[in-house]
DNA sequence: ATGTGCTTCGAAAACGTTTGCGTGTTGAAA
DNA sequence: TTTCAACACGCAAACGTTTTCGAAGCACAT
């Protein structure tokens, strides 16, 4: 094992007093100096800019911040980032910050509501600029939005995407979950399905409800009898395989709209454990156009959610709030996001 | 839509000075009140804290991190956040880091070098306490570490995981890839195949060429020749689907042992297409355990590189070297996470 | 009257910047 | 020789903390 770089002794960060020291100037003189100001001389600012840049300074972001009073740094908040949209969420949020010289700092919720609490007292506290999140499944089910409203109320800026609630004003970033959903089973429909389940969540979730509705919507449009037996509501925590292996099995369905990529994977997986044929005899469509839809097979047509532009969305929404001089503007927007129904080999 | 906050008019945050305005005293004497000391009399402090608890005063964390010189921040450097392993070593990271106090910056360099010289430098002027990374591609194709080396020089904890060199001395944390492989390989060995061939990534990423090296071994170890025609190794760029489906067509594989999920996906959806049975007449094993080998069908026999371990361990050494006292105990480590072969329904 | 000790508080430095303003030194114009 | 820009630079405040040290006030013993 060889070693290229041998370790030099450390030579900690110089900073604008030391090269002061050494220079025998003064500490502003160094400041302007190195900002290149006309009211230092010519000769002077040479010098000390190569010192400067021989000693490799930079000045200290800290000390910035503290003086300018804000960091360039926003935080995503986000419930779980194993989860592949959340993922390209925060993936779109990286780009437009760093391209704005914004930098992200990450909080995981774990879809507790008092870890977001504690997330969003923390940081609140100078260390951040302002924040992106979706809430957490407690935060919605407990409908407490106290600590949001209180950061709020401090003048820092909130953007909320994907799970947001109408009780709180501010910039949101979402798909029109109710119109997808209606999109999604309505194209089934189209195809002459009518024995359509819908797997979905518990209703608390923003938007597993708007997606229901959305289903419901589109049947009823179309003069079908919503059947409850249809219907499935899951809690992430149960074992939903017997759920969905039982709805497959006593009825004889035409197709499946499910809500995410993991329910709509399983629904095929059982479907040929019990011998049921995708798409030949059951077509099934998912939703968020995750990795898994890609790569199973048959793939599964969904509809995709853009997380990538939603969150480069939000945060070009934040920072334009960040950076708009006049902050009295109290104009908040929702955006909507195109969703985009993909056929893949899951339906006919 | 009824909104249930109003928006109370801002108030802004409360600083010490603001208090001891108010209060007629001075900024000390809230301070220290504030924090109980003793040098106050009971009176003082009582006054103070009633009054600090109402405007719901806490300080501020950028003056800290000014003072304290640290920030109670570390960056995690990734190449890509979809990938999900990266996904789970920074949900690894965040645990550890918030029990002990710390929030995670995420950074990504997108496989770029010049990103991740930029992301480096940005964050090594005060912003952090401290990195944990792994390697672009690009950079492991150029082996310029000047970017790390100078940051470690500067007295900055460095945490490399995954992704590594041996031309940088600093913790590490990795998986013993190459005898992962041979693992892998050996146990398809053992079920009797062996014509067995890799599917692996071009050899300057680390992981890859380590990869390769336990497949060959294993190959030699059993006295098997190594055939140079089953083996693939990919460059991330090309359209890799048509080179597997060419290894699939031209040679009567027992196996194949992939250094990723995608490649073994790949391989698997392929082989149906030419109507190869897998496992019946193919045995399929991957490399990290992500979502894709749990959902697809078959589910894919597969390396398990658990994540969550690797970022916690990473985020508990580097933690470690940040509040140890004497930091001049330059004893690197290099932890190993343990690997495992989980069965599931791509092997016979 | 002086010294001692305790309680209670404030001044100031420090962390590393930026910047408005004051000041001292030039040189040239009056 | 005086006067006054123009130039070049330093002082100090400010951002919001923490903490050391000193000082004021008072009670008590000498």
């Amino acid at each position: 094992m060889k070693i290229v770089y041998p370790i030099h002794k450390m030579k900690r960060k110089v900073t604008l007093k030391q090269i002061a020291k050494e220079l025998d100037v003064s500490i502003s003189t160094v400041s302007k100096s190195l900002k290149n100001s006309l009211e230092i001389s010519e000769d002077t600012r040479q010098k000390i800019q190569a010192f400067a840049k021989l000693y490799n300074y930079k000045p200290n972001n800290i000390a910035l911040s503290l003086k300018n009073r804000k960091t360039k740094t926003i935080c995503i908040i986000i419930p779980e980032i194993i989860h592949h949209f959340f993922a390209t969420v925060i993936s779109g949020v990286e780009n437009v910050a760093n391209e704005n010289g914004y930098n992200v700092l990450v909080c995981l919720s774990d879809e507790s509501f008092d870890k977001e609490v504690i997330n969003m007292e923390m940081l609140a506290n100078g260390s951040i600029d302002g924040f992106i999140m979706s809430l957490s499944k407690e935060t919605q089910q407990k409908k407490d939005f106290h600590h949001i409203v209180e950061v709020i109320n401090q003048g820092m800026p909130v953007v909320m995407f994907d799970r947001v609630t109408n009780d709180i004003l501010c910039d949101k970033v979402i798909i029109d979950d109710n119109l997808a959903a209606f999109n999604a089973t309505q194209f089934l429909i189209d195809k002459g399905f009518r024995k359509i389940a819908l797997i979905s969540t518990v209703d608390y979730v923003s938007v597993g409800k708007l997606r229901t509705q959305g289903y419901i919507k589109a049947l009823k449009n179309n003069d079908i009898t919503v059947d409850e037996n249809l219907i499935l509501k899951i809690e992430d925590t149960e074992n939903f395989e017997a759920l969905i292996e039982n709805l497959l099995a006593n009825n004889e369905l035409d197709a499946i709209f499910a809500v995410n990529e993991i329910f709509a994977v399983t629904a095929i997986k059982l479907a040929r454990k019990l011998n049921i044929k995708v798409p030949e005899e059951l077509s099934i469509i998912g939703f968020t156009d995750g990795i898994i839809s890609k790569y199973s097979t048959p793939s599964i047509s969904t509809v995709s959610q853009n997380g990538i532009k939603m969150g480069g969305k939000a945060a070009k929404m934040l920072i334009e709030r960040l950076e708009s001089e006049d902050d009295e503007d109290e104009q908040y927007s929702t955006e909507v996001i195109d969703t985009e129904l993909i056929e893949r080999e899951s339906t006919i």
